[in-house]
RNA sequence: GGGCCUGUAGCUCAGUUGGUUAGAGCAGAGCGCUCAUAACGCUUUGGUCGUAGGUUCGAGUCCUACCGGGCCUACCA
């Protein structure tokens, strides 16, 4: 048995999620998660919500309420989706915890030990009006290049020109539109990453097997231009992790907090010990996880996100490990995406184009997202929700395929034997080869899993749900059943037992449907088989089950034209 | 501008270190079955693998150029 820990890029407190940012991470991290429990592993699997940040500020401001209640409502609103949508995190934390405050500042400290922050003194916008120091793309101007009267501080969208805030015509707050802005110096601690360059080139060389997706990005930060950048790793807010070194005040660093993305990662970590805070455990229960020279080095890290969270968890978060001079756990796999488009375009939070986490929910149960988009997942290239495909595809795969199976093998059982597995008859041939070849793309799915390339793994569970149709197709037994009803008990049974199996692979990625199917099995053998010849032998003839509802219904014509037209935004 | 990814049947995608007639699912066509959510099974029609060159006995696979799509480019996270 192995000890895996597992955490999914951590969701931004900023509004509810749509369906890309679901997909992106926590959605392919649960199925791997599920898996290796159902395998017998021991799996610690962490997300949270990352709270902290200007955009953060801004939105609780808009919602009327003081940015720490802000975050708490959300907090609970995103927790509330993560259960729909049936992600089994071992703990939802929140990067706002008094564990990631604590951790935050003593990773800082370790490192300042260790000669890698420096301070730096800059120049920053100061908005009078807003009261606080503004990004750089939170401040809006024409752009000297092309005129464009909407470029941001970082970058004209309309030439692509990159920009300096002070170089904007007319230049006025993002915000609240206001013009009275000033240059305002101020100190800021960076992170001296430039020093660990080579090492963190030599360990990303090491990771052979990793998505090029994340190797090629990480690489490009290491040698773009003059090579890996410091980074400033301070701000001027008032939410956030303040400026400590250790437990000890850092002079000059009065009323500033972390950056979000020196907080945010380390809230992995932090998330473990508030799980075992929240379950009365000892710091030693969560050091184990974390600390190679307290019970980690047997432990396999993977780690899932977007492409766009790629350099924070190739260079920067690395680096703070590494930096810290302690032993911390390094990441062992790093499993990137790329991104879902919405019909044509991209999802659009501020156009309301797409699908949102809640808006699904309300739709259509969890699990039909959940083999949708993890059957579409975009390991590749970008892939792109239509509501046709997913309507064919939840339809024939769901519905018609797996779905049906259940429902013609319960039903002709109930009709012709009762709602029991009937006995009589034997196993013979093609039982045996329909098995064989099961136990072929059985190997084939637990490959994929544990390769983590989820499409290839969905393709072999349909195929493993396929042959179930094929095989009862070729032993009829509603034609068998009249002249010798002994031979179609036979294979009832087997069917009976194939649908019990069904129930168990198929647990990674449509969870309430593989526990409806278990319910109506009346089993609570739930044990991935190791035997499959055992495993088809695991409803004895005479055991009870019940005939289950329709498992998936299917999406109507006239329902998918419905959401269509409900989901085209107004953009 | 630079870097990276991508372009394979109407659609969504596989194609290992280059090796014989390029595969799967869906959609289409035909047949079969009638237990089942008009479901299932079998058979079958679709591709000069973005374009043009090159390397090679041999290229979807390697090289070059071009065309199209996408992402990243460090103060949004």
């Amino acid at each position: 048995m192995a000890r895996i820990l597992i955490t999914s890029a951590i969701p931004y407190i900023n509004g509810i999620k749509h369906l890309g940012n679901l997909v992106g991470s926590q959605l392919p991290a649960d199925a791997y998660a599920r898996f290796m429990r159902a395998r017998g592993h021991e799996v610690m699997f962490i997300c949270a919500t990352d709270e902290h940040g200007t955009p953060a500020e801004l939105a609780a401001a808009k919602a009327g309420k003081p940015v720490a209640e802000f975050c708490a409502d959300m907090w609970v609103v995103q927790k509330g989706l993560s259960d729909g949508f049936r992600l089994s995190f071992d703990h939802f934390g929140r990067s706002s915890s008094d564990r990631n405050h604590k951790l935050t500042q003593y990773f800082a400290g370790k490192l300042a030990e260790n000669d890698l922050i420096e301070e730096v003194s800059e120049k920053q916008v100061y908005s009078n009006a807003d009261g606080r120091f503004l990004p750089d793309r939170y401040i809006e101007g024409t752009c000297p290049n092309c005129g464009y009267e909407h470029a941001r501080g970082d970058q004209c969208e309309n030439c692509t020109k990159q920009l300096d805030p002070t170089d904007l015509i007319n230049p006025r707050s993002a915000v609240s539109g206001s013009t009275d802005l000033e240059v305002r110096k101020t100190r800021h601690l960076y992170l001296r990453q430039s020093k660990l360059k080579d090492r963190l080139d030599q360990w990303i060389d090491s990771k052979k097997d990793w998505p090029i997706l994340t190797t090629s990005i990480a690489k490009k930060w290491l040698h773009d231009g003059d090579g890996l950048r410091d980074r400033g790793i301070t701000r001027d807010l008032d939410w956030g992790v303040p400026v400590m070194k250790g437990d000890k005040p850092w002079p000059g660093m009065e009323g500033k907090v972390f950056y979000v993305w020196f907080d945010a990662p380390i809230e992995y970590i932090a998330a473990t010990a508030e799980w075992a805070d929240a379950n009365g455990l000892d710091d030693a229960a969560w050091q184990r996880w974390w600390r190679t020279d307290k019970g980690a080095d047997d432990v396999r890290y993977v780690q899932f996100m977007g492409k766009d969270n790629v350099p924070f968890h190739t260079l920067s978060f690395p680096a703070t490990i590494m930096g810290s001079g302690a032993p911390w756990k390094l990441v062992d796999y790093i499993k990137s995406f790329n991104y879902l488009n919405y019909d044509g375009g991209q999802f659009s939070t501020s156009q309301g184009r797409g699908v949102f986490m809640d808006q699904a929910l309300e739709i259509l149960p969890a699990d039909y997202w959940r083999w949708w988009l993890l059957s579409h997942v975009p390991e590749n290239s970008d892939s792109e929700f239509t509501w046709e495909n997913f309507q064919a595809s939840v339809n024939k795969d769901l519905a018609d395929v797996l779905g049906n199976f259940v429902s013609r093998v319960t039903k002709f059982c109930r009709s012709k034997f009762g709602e029991a597995v009937p006995e009589g008859g034997a196993y013979g041939k093609a039982e045996a080869t329909v098995t064989a070849e099961i136990a072929t793309r059985l190997e084939a799915y637990e490959g994929h899993m544990e390769a983590i390339e989820l499409r290839k793994a969905t393709s072999e569970l349909r195929a493993i749900w396929v042959a179930g149709n094929e095989y009862l197709q070729a032993a009829a037994p509603w034609a068998l059943f009249k002249t010798d009803p002994d031979a179609a008990a036979a294979i009832v049974r087997f069917a009976l037992n194939l649908i019990r199996l069904y129930g168990v692979l198929s647990s990674p990625f449509i969870p309430d449907a593989s526990t409806a199917i278990l319910a109506a099995m009346q089993t609570k053998d739930d044990s991935w088989p190791t035997d499959l010849d055992a495993a088809l032998n695991t409803l004895p003839a005479g055991h009870a089950f019940s005939v289950p509802d329709v498992l998936f219904a299917k999406i109507t014509d006239e329902a998918r034209e419905d959401m269509q037209a409900r989901f085209a935004g107004q953009g």
